[in-house]
DNA sequence: ATTGCTATTAGTACCTAGTCATAAATTTTG
DNA sequence: CAAAATTTATGACTAGGTACTAATAGCAAT
């Protein structure tokens, strides 16, 4: 059975975006049509040349390797009021999730929590003592946890941070994180 | 001044590993050699044409993305009693690290802890419900951390397990975990 | 100075996976 | 049936090579 053009050029897209690394040749293979209707529908529908598509994914990883250390803060700060309180945003994708029930991986949300907690600090270093924390409700792939951090007690020594989590008001999350600043991070981790 | 085969050899190698995308042509530029030359060298030093190179980084890439959701455990476990007690090592690395101070970051020391609080329990699933936990010295980048867990008490409802991590002898952290196990998880996270 | 050796350069045919343009054949549709 | 859309064919050209042969350059030892 052949397909309509439209049905063909749609599957061709998904096919390129799975397997980019999928000749012409291969192409015009797998859907019973001449090389030329490939590079047609590849024309029409702006998709590059095998070479350039794996040159893209290549340079993709080269951009990535490089700006590894990036993500010094764990989720999208979207405010900041130093010594006072903070917001992030982060999305639980796959990579978050335990890969059977697709519920968050507990560590995920420490970490989210943990760097808004050192991120709200108005100090050149901070780093956490001490935390006591809650996991209230699971989360799942999909969905957006919000992370508001709150500067409760503030000393020379120390502070104490609150972070609650929510997905949509729900709370999912709550820790107090006890941290030090500069000076006496020699002393403690 | 002109390079000595093995020096031009040499720096051959270097600059393709550098810059993996680079041409033969541009190589023979760089060194004021012969194209032919270079293909000469490739073909001794064994490089692949760019081509080639470009698709292995690639493939890397599309491998890495493929198997990213591997480290279910974070760290090697080397030792484990289910419903008793287990072992992992993590090496710090790079990534685990503040670039400016290179001391661990708090999330990935509990990361560590919480995925082998995990992965001791003898259950399908188990999650995280609440866990205090103490950071008592630094890690700095390239230290192997150990962390032991051992389960304290075990109901049907729920297990504690308590995690205490090393840097040889030294305690690096503490926590207590309080996990949920299968059944009971659907009402707590 | 000539021989011997390595290193370098040049040139040719061929390859893959394309581009671009033109033309012809086929299929679909009004 | 004829026009339009779609598909296929063909030829010339490209980058970035491989593989092979042949010529030349540089230098040391006899």
């Amino acid at each position: 059975m052949k397909l309509s053009k439209k049905e063909r050029q749609k599957r061709l897209k998904q096919t390129i975006s799975e397997t980019p690394f999928i000749t012409d040749e291969e192409l015009a293979d797998k859907f019973g049509v001449s090389i030329q209707t490939i590079r047609l529908d590849r024309l029409e529908l702006a998709i590059p040349e095998v070479r350039e598509r794996i040159k893209n994914v290549a340079v993709q990883h080269f951009d990535k390797v490089k700006s590894l250390p990036i993500e010094e803060v764990i989720g999208e700060i979207i405010d900041l009021k130093l010594d006072e309180s903070a917001i992030s945003i982060l999305e639980f994708k796959r990579e978050h999730v335990f890969s059977r029930t697709k519920i968050a991986r507990g560590h995920h949300l420490f970490a989210q929590a943990n760097s808004l907690a050192v991120a709200v600090i108005d100090d050149e270093l901070a780093l956490t003592a001490k935390a006591t924390i809650r996991f209230t409700r699971q989360v799942k792939e999909g969905e957006r946890v919000v992370a508001k951090a709150k500067v409760l007690k503030k000393s020379k020594m120390r502070t104490i941070v609150e972070v609650k989590s929510y997905v949509n008001q729900e709370l999912v999350f709550s820790g107090e994180f006890v941290m030090f600043r500069k000076e006496h991070v020699h002393q403690e981790g």
